[in-house]
RNA sequence: GCCGGGAUGGUGGAACUGGCAGACACAACGGACUUAAAAUCCGUUGCCCCCAGCGGGGCGUGAGGGUUCGAGUCCCUCUCCCGGCACCA
């Protein structure tokens, strides 16, 4: 028998499936649409590895069967094209960074051929064409003129080595999301994205979404929502009185508050400083400033630092005058920079109290009993104690009590708050969508509304340490015109964050060739939300709370009818490699698609990708798997060619009815299994039903005409998966109804209620839960029958002894419990 | 510290709403084919014990406890692993 020659196989079915445009999708209002979409990629420099496959294959499969279940599925692909990778590949060659890219996606899209995933490759997008990019631009516009994009100068986030500021989210625990090096702060002037506005309802809308509980998670935190509250503490200076609003959840400790602390980035600090404090207090500030965040944690970690102002601040429930310190375990990010430290309910405060000799003062009695607090803070809730007129009351009705107290004397309010900064959109780089802003001197701050806004020319994409674009430097590019006044104007030099481009990307699929906008709303309206959305975890708070920040905006200024814009989202589990560790380049162990298409053929590879374990889960890569999943095909394709045309003879009853059987549940299986992403027990039900065939291949025609439509139903469920082996099978064995014929638009099997009956199970006795025999009983025997088919069973008998049950369990179908 | 997810044979993993633990594969071992090897095919394979054999028994899902006729699955306590966040007042 001739083995399944993979290679000719699949040279010859590519060029017909194109030409019969089968992956090509249409707008069809008489069909329901399926709207399939992975994660944006960016095409790198390395290419794809058989990681990236476990996020494509399995889409392809969905969409595939979806297609078969009827739907008009959209399943396109595109590039995140703009990047810092092919810009620095640019500086050290000289080479247009549009030139790497267009080499790279390419490479990306040779690569997905390669797999034969069932993209609409008309539909293909990439951010970096002046064709999309003037769309990202018209929405940094959309945004500015709602209000929602603005200027302003901070410490930022700032990565030393790729020289970019950063946002919050690509700066989580203090370290840069490319580079993974410490970030430190520079102070510059920047653009951003009012997110914080939309921080209530992001938080809200995770509820109703079809996603992992993982990735709602992380959400919730990093938007972050505290109810808590304002409190105006004052202090004295010579130059009269300075408020310092500070922000506390635990108003109900305000009586404990022993001393205030400042941020050293507070704008007061240098107000209320002593004059004998100054030099120490500048010092202090100026050290702290230099450090990273990362070295600022650590540090306060083991030690609190922090330095006295001289100034003393009045707590206004109590009167008390509290010293003012400046210590970097305070954010400058966060409330209001400034807080009222309760060392006897706050560890932090407790520590710093510790170190610095303040005093501790007990105000929160958990279940009315003191904890005392020497050695440790009381962080729980409890009654309060030496707290004036709010004594004895509970911490929740305190905090509200001494809230409405507070707003009432005009001196606090109740407040919530997010951890959620706004988005830090600009970076001073050249490969990216340039914002599309004029600076003028006589109008200030004009858009753009001309675009694209194409980018310049350049001698060299170099940024600078300083934080001035390469941009800067095309200056005939930089020199404009005002649009409104026509007087002599600058161009802002920054480009956007490659975000951004990625946050409206799933609409333009809708009508990626739309001219005059940047989608119509007609398709958008027929095709999203996204109804699967598929891609890795890393981002969670990153891509994906930007994503649905801009579809929030829009939705908000009546451009689309939904504010959610992924119904269901699925991350697939990473790939490692042979040697239990991240497939990277450095280490030597990536594998990539081109020599497994190679060595075992694109569909082993898709059915290893499905069959190796679970699709959320960490799994290791092994060539000896797919191997095995290419014998798979091979058995297959050598059982179907043997089998596929026999011809009925006389029907052996009893296995024909046996393979009804079989064949009916594994179709229930594969179906379900593949609707609920569990795509490894889908092909190892198959794998049991032609085993079984296999095990009684001498016998094929006994089965009747049931065994040929077994190896339809089997072609049919197996197409999405491995596409190539069952389009030739499907031709060779005769099931084509002519040369257009193809297995990929076959509707998807069904199977008969009626063959899943079966005349008698076999049930466990057990007694006393221990399994002693099995019987056969009638599939549709009623407890009684069980139970005394069971009791007359020999063994059974034995081990009773003669003697009655006191009890029998009966659980139909299944089993018979027998106590003694 | 907080949040999310895990722990099942030599390995990856399977097990519907509590009801036959180990499907399917990999590896290993034995056999067939072969001058030989590879490929392929057939068989064995959780651990331990009894039996010449047919067969039978005990143990077993990270640890300990509990609920139940019955627990991988439910409850409590704990250990370890992975991912995320982390001085957020």
């Amino acid at each position: 028998m001739d083995s399944y020659d993979y290679t000719e196989i699949e040279k010859r079915w590519k060029p017909v499936w194109r030409d019969m445009g089968l992956y090509r999708t249409g707008t069809d209002p008489g069909r329901e649409p399926f709207y399939c979409l992975d994660f944006f990629p960016y095409p790198s420099g390395a290419g794809l590895s058989v990681g990236h496959c476990r996020n494509y294959v399995p889409t392809d499969v969905i969409s595939r069967k979806k297609r078969m279940d009827g739907y008009n599925v959209l399943h396109p692909m595109g590039w995140d094209a703009f990047g810092q990778p092919a810009e620095e590949y640019a500086i050290k060659t000289g080479t247009h960074p549009a030139e790497v890219t267009t080499e790279n996606t390419a490479t990306y899209r040779r690569q997905m051929e390669l797999i034969e995933a069932s993209y609409d490759w008309d539909r293909e997008v990439n951010s970096s064409d002046p064709d999309y990019y003037r769309w990202t631009q018209f929405f940094f516009l959309l945004l500015y003129d709602r209000g929602l994009a603005y200027q302003a100068d901070n410490y930022q986030m700032w990565c030393p080595e790729c020289k970019i500021v950063l946002s919050n989210e690509e700066a989580a625990g203090g370290r840069c999301w490319r580079c993974d090096g410490e970030v430190t702060r520079k102070k510059l002037r920047q653009w951003y994205f009012r997110i914080t506005e939309y921080a209530d309802r992001l938080l809200r809308d995770l509820d109703g979404l079809d996603w992992p509980e993982g990735i709602k998670a992380m959400q919730r935190n990093w938007i972050g929502r505290s109810e808590g509250a304002e409190v105006d503490f004052t202090v004295q200076t010579t130059d009269g009185p300075v408020v310092i609003p500070v922000y506390t959840t635990r108003l109900d400790t305000i009586y404990g508050a022993t001393f205030c602390v400042l941020a050293p980035e507070h704008p007061d600090v240098e107000r209320i400083t002593t004059a004998d404090m100054r030099a120490e207090v500048e010092q202090y500030v100026r050290e702290a400033r230099a450090k990273s965040d990362l070295e600022r944690m650590e540090a306060s970690e083991r030690e609190k630092t922090g330095v006295f102002t001289g100034a003393y601040a009045e707590n206004p429930y109590n009167g008390e005058k509290v010293p003012v310190y400046v210590a970097d375990y305070v954010l400058a990010g966060y409330g209001t920079a400034a807080i009222m430290a309760v060392p006897a309910h706050d560890e932090r405060d407790h520590s710093f109290a510790r170190r610095h000799g303040l005093p501790i003062v007990e105000v929160i009695a958990p279940g009315g009993v003191p904890q005392g607090v020497e050695e440790h803070a009381t962080v729980a809730d409890g009654s309060l104690l030496n707290s004036g007129p709010f004594d004895g009351m509970e911490s929740g009705e305190a905090r509200r009590k001494m809230a409405e107290y507070a707003e009432e004397k005009g001196f606090g309010r109740a407040d919530v708050r997010f951890r959620i900064r706004d988005w830090l959109v600009s970076r001073q780089r050249y490969w990216g969508a340039p914002i599309p802003i004029v600076h003028c001197e006589r109008c200030g701050t004009v858009p753009d509304r001309d675009l694209p806004v194409t980018l310049p020319e350049v001698e060299s994409y170099e940024p600078d340490d300083t934080g001035r674009s390469p941009l800067a430097r095309a200056g005939d590019w930089v020199r404009t015109v005002c649009p409104e006044c026509g007087g002599p104007a600058r161009r802002d030099t920054s480009t956007m964050a490659g975000f951004a481009c990625s946050s409206w990307y799933f609409l333009r699929f809708a009508s990626p060739h739309e001219k005059d906008r940047p989608f119509d709303p007609e398709a958008v309206r027929y095709w999203l939300p996204v109804d699967l959305y598929v891609g890795g975890a890393e981002h969670a708070v990153m891509h994906l709370i930007y994503a649905r920040f801009w579809t929030k905006v829009m939705y908000d200024a009546g451009m689309v009818d939904f504010s959610e814009p992924f119904s269901t989202l699925k991350n697939q589990g990473m790939l490692l490699g042979e040697d239990h560790v991240k497939m990277s380049k450095s280490r030597g162990n990536v594998v990539t698609p081109d020599e497994m298409v190679d060595r075992y053929g694109a569909d082993a590879l898709r059915l290893y990708i499905l069959f190796m374990g679970p699709f959320e889960a960490e799994l290791e890569w092994s060539e000896e798997g797919i191997a095995g999943t290419a014998r798979f095909v091979n058995r297959l394709w050598n059982l179907f060619c043997e089998t596929g045309e026999v011809e009925p003879g006389d029907v052996n009853e009893g296995p024909e009815r046996e393979l009804r059987y079989r064949l009916a549940h594994t179709v229930k299986k594969v179906t379900g299994d593949v609707d609920s992403f569990q795509f490894n027990t889908a092909v190892a039900a198959m794998m049991e039903l032609t085993n079984y065939m296999s095990a009684n291949r001498e016998t094929a025609s006994a089965f009747g005409p049931t065994w040929r439509e077994a190896v339809r139903k089997v072609l049919v469920m197996l197409a999405p998966m491995a596409p190539f082996v069952s389009e030739e099978l499907w031709h060779r064995l005769g099931f084509a109804d002519g040369e257009r014929d193809t297995v990929h638009l076959q509707p998807w099997p069904e199977y008969d209620e009626e063959d899943l009956q079966r005349d008698t199970v076999e049930i466990v006795v057990q007694v006393k839960g221990k399994i002693r025999d099995r019987i056969d009983v009638p599939a549709d025997a009623d407890r009684a029958t069980m139970e005394e088919l069971a009791l007359r069973s020999g063994r059974i008998r034995e081990i009773l002894g003669g003697k009655g049950p006191s009890r029998v369990i009966v659980v139909p179908g299944r089993l018979v419990n027998i106590i003694p």
